[in-house]
DNA sequence: TGAAAGTTCGAACAACCGTTCGAACCCCAT
DNA sequence: ATGGGGTTCGAACGGTTGTTCGAACTTTCA
């Protein structure tokens, strides 16, 4: 890896952090500078704008849940609905564990691109959330279309909102936390599927 | 109510709407100013400053929500726990979605006051929580109380992530919305409590 | 060694922010 | 009508913001 893609990468960890502590609007490029070590000047050598750093932040982090949640599918087969479904909520939540800073920005700055950038990024989060509706279009083939796109999005609720609470440091593990979150949805998403059906 | 009482709280209402829609830190008070038909300066008449408007808004939403929900409560009996809980979420969900952007300035913008200001939410917010989690004690009373924790952070996850994606005049009313979440919720949290105990 | 390319930064700019102040306005009891 | 309290607002202030620019520094390689 080149000097220039390293020092690219380190300051938009950085910077990641910054957004995560204190909001990406009130968080000001002279805050980003003595963060980082660098000149205000000088962080416009490796991005064009605040907003570009954002979005460079939120692309990266979200291209990687997306494949890294891919991968975790591609080695089990199609035949355990529910198994994928456990793999894919264990995944989300171990990432997220692993990369607070990144997926606090991702997941509360959803809204603070504008234009193109956010198109963009939108695009990716379609294609992850399409990820999810589909496995549970497997576990509930039933289901109606309008609830479970429901469901897909209270799930991510589940897990999505643990950048409110939830300290890796703390007495639960990663783990514990995504099996908790598994069973706790699969559980009640199943059952409900299949026992209140007829009313 | 007097007049000047009035126009506040329409004054609020309006705010909270512009708030939920451009983020807090991202709207200017001349934006209010020209949401709410008032001059610039005309605003401080009614508030001291835009922190303190936030305030309001968020102190007089919360308040609301937890007298609302004691409320609801209070007509039952303590013997139906599970019964008790599916009416919280009830009222929380269809009290989210009838007031939607002071909602959405609650749960988005938590972290946007400061100093005592953001303490005396807190507080509110505290008693909100500790409500939640004494009926899921009440539901399963052998629970730990980390895992307890968790689980009432989870739950509120699932319903306060609706202000990202829930559109309260598509396809899906409120209360079929609290009915899937309840189900979905307590059905999970009640049987991984019983069966997978030993586990 | 020397110069070209890659990298850093002090200083400044224009725009915008929240807030203030005193004057003007409106309404109603006298 | 008239005085006075409650209410509105135009205009301005000081401070902060994101961004720019050219000069200076460092690295690279012939």
């Amino acid at each position: 890896m080149r000097p220039y893609d390293e020092r690219l990468d380190h300051f938009l960890s950085r910077a990641a952090k910054v957004f995560a502590d204190q909001g990406y609007h009130s968080t000001t490029m002279r805050d980003l500078a003595a963060a980082t070590d660098m000149s205000l000047a000088g962080m416009y050598y490796y991005v064009r704008g605040k907003e570009e750093l954002l979005f460079r932040i939120q692309e990266r982090c979200f291209m990687r849940v997306l494949a890294g949640a891919e991968s975790a599918l591609a080695g089990l087969g199609d035949a355990d609905p529910s198994g994928r479904l456990q793999a894919f909520i264990r995944h989300h939540v171990t990432f997220f564990a692993a990369h607070m800073a990144e997926m606090k920005v991702l997941s509360h700055e959803a809204n603070s691109l504008t234009g193109e950038r956010q198109r963009k990024v939108d695009a990716i989060k379609r294609r992850y959330v399409d990820l999810l509706e589909g496995l549970l279009k497997d576990v509930a083939p039933d289901e109606s279309a309008v609830d479970r796109s429901a469901a897909t999005y209270t799930l991510f609720g589940m897990m999505n909102w643990i950048y409110n609470w939830y300290d890796p440091a703390g007495e639960i593990d990663p783990e514990r936390l995504a099996d908790l979150i598994a069973r706790t949805f699969i559980g009640g998403f199943a059952e409900a599927r299949s026992t209140v059906h007829g009313g």
